[in-house]
DNA sequence: AAATATGTTGTAAACGATTTCATTAAAATT
DNA sequence: AATTTTAATGAAATCGTTTACAACATATTT
């Protein structure tokens, strides 16, 4: 592979000055620079951005690093990160990272934003540096190099509960994910205070555990409604949707009526909820702006700005058939 | 940042021995090695990848190169990419390029797979080399360095219009995506040499250009319905489930009904087509396994293994509401 | 005891760029 | 014409690793 070297050879100056040729300074005569850049052109000169970035000490690279690719969550967000990232010339690379993490470890990036449990408090906070500012976006951890971009989960799942209240619901159920989950035991959380607001109360024997799958949301529903008998909440609320839509199948497949037996309201909006019969009542989650929040965030960070609160993130309740 | 010098020099080693150490040479004796390795532990040592790769011409770090994230398409892809990738000791980085395309030209990867139009045929052939090869995704381009791994798009059309006519449709009509993607012009290809297979004439006016939107299929098919008037095709294909889902929300708005009077077929079975009212009838596209197969062809080309022909992907054709 | 083999560590040259500083040539000033 | 200023280029250090090879110490063989 053809190196600024053999561009100076052919055009006979030195590598100092083929290199100040190429990256357009104006030390050099436009003379001298055609001649470097012509060389540059004929054997095919591209530049090796390891050395460029080992000696720049910087790879204008931002990582996002996740914990798998499947979900249908993750596209907006992305696409909002890589809006931002691309407006300030970084580039943006996506890893799934499930043990190693070597693009963050080994300094690929300059920054990173995180959705990725593999990853512990620790390591990050061994890793964050004014150098190597990080935003996450599935945890509250405080550091003075790491920002946390949070959805308003309570606020999310109390929008739900108070949803149902209004349409008379006076025993609400809850398909919970698992518990590692910090979106998934704020919004079980929500959903609890906010029905102790209400004054209305919780039967232990209502809360599901399932694991955020549509699979999971129909197998653990499937049990809850053989358990219960006919003993039934007239309402369920789940910490996403693809578990409502599980759960609704479970549901329809006894013969019982959505929204006329058992409402439902799920959590995220995804893409389906709207096709699904009946459409899901949800709550809707800037995905792409919390994409876009995060990258502004991380640059500010690596512009020097430590001190600052980004700002929130808001959720709206979107009421569909299923409640 | 502590480098491996310091790591030496806090062990009073060389950094060659420190290097060594870390790599575990089995050069150094055990009492060494635990020095340097405890030295390195003390001072939060870590490896700097720019150096090390630039140092060892390669850097274990295999590209996914999108157009964008958005589409329902891409993460199930991904998944099999990453699998395969990590399974091989590498690490995937997944970028949306649209200009510069620096990780691909400045030597991040080792190998590169390539979903983006934005890239074109004389840019991956320059780059293209033994020590980088690309498999493309997204259009057929031969060269000795890239290979391609392409649906079988006209087989799936053909199985789309083979299953219409036998349901007994004689007059179908086509919704195209736009005129620039080979996939969807090797779908409309195949739908028009299967038609004509079967000796069914195919009315020009009959084929609708679009865009691959689900917007724009809705509005195209609008335009269509009202401009035939009542002299409409009993069945159409769509080169996508997007489109698919807006043309029949463009039927449904007419009164007509979905399959008595205008059956669909859709084309990737895309997550909601089954939650769709009605379950939208389509081609299965094995997306994860495009995925692998991607994944595992760059491995052997990178292997040296540059003679051979990957095996073919398949389709199938499933059967649901909408036809 | 001398010669050789073995095991362990250090020296220094890469990898391919950027950039400081020195050098030279040409132009401007005296 | 001698000096100073300015402009253009080159030499060499640097970024943080890896690794071929040299160097040395110790153990083994004669």
């Amino acid at each position: 592979m053809a190196t600024l070297k053999d561009v100076a050879k052919l055009a006979g100056v030195s590598v100092s000055t083929a290199s100040y040729s190429i990256n357009g300074s104006n030390l050099i005569t436009e003379e001298t620079k055609s001649k470097v850049l012509h060389a540059a052109k004929e054997i095919g000169y591209r530049p090796n951005g390891l050395a460029k970035n080992l000696k720049e000490q910087k790879t204008n690279i931002i990582g996002l690093f996740l914990s798998g690719f499947t979900g249908p969550f993750f596209n907006d967000m992305m696409e909002g990160i890589q809006d931002v990232v691309m407006k300030m010339g970084y580039e943006m690379v996506v890893c799934a990272s499930v043990d190693k993490h070597r693009l963050l470890v080994e300094r690929y990036v300059d920054g990173a934003i995180i959705l990725n449990y593999h990853m512990d408090d620790e390591l990050l906070g061994s890793l964050a540096s004014e150098k190597l500012p990080i935003v996450v976006l599935d945890r509250n951890f405080k550091n003075p190099f790491i920002k946390n971009i949070l959805l308003p989960n309570q606020l999310g799942s109390a929008l739900s509960v108070r949803h149902l209240i209004e349409k008379g619901h006076t025993r609400i159920g809850y398909i919970a994910g698992s518990e590692e989950s910090y979106d998934g035991e704020s919004r079980l959380k929500g959903f609890l205070s906010e029905l102790q607001n209400h004054g209305v109360a919780f039967l232990d024997t209502d809360l599901i555990r399932a694991d955020f799958t549509e699979l999971s949301g129909y197998l653990e529903m499937s049990r809850f409604l053989n358990r219960q008998n006919n003993d039934l909440p007239s309402a369920m609320v789940c910490a996403n949707d693809e578990m409502a839509m599980g759960t609704a199948r479970a549901i329809q497949e006894t013969g019982l009526q959505i929204p006329g037996d058992i409402a439902l309201v799920g959590f995220d909006d995804i893409y389906v909820s709207k096709y699904f019969t009946p459409s899901l009542s949800t709550i809707e989650v800037p995905r792409k702006q919390w994409g876009t929040l995060a990258a502004t965030t991380l640059f500010k960070m690596l512009d020097g700005q430590l001190d600052f609160e980004p700002e929130p993130l808001t959720v709206k309740l979107k009421v569909r058939n299923s409640s």
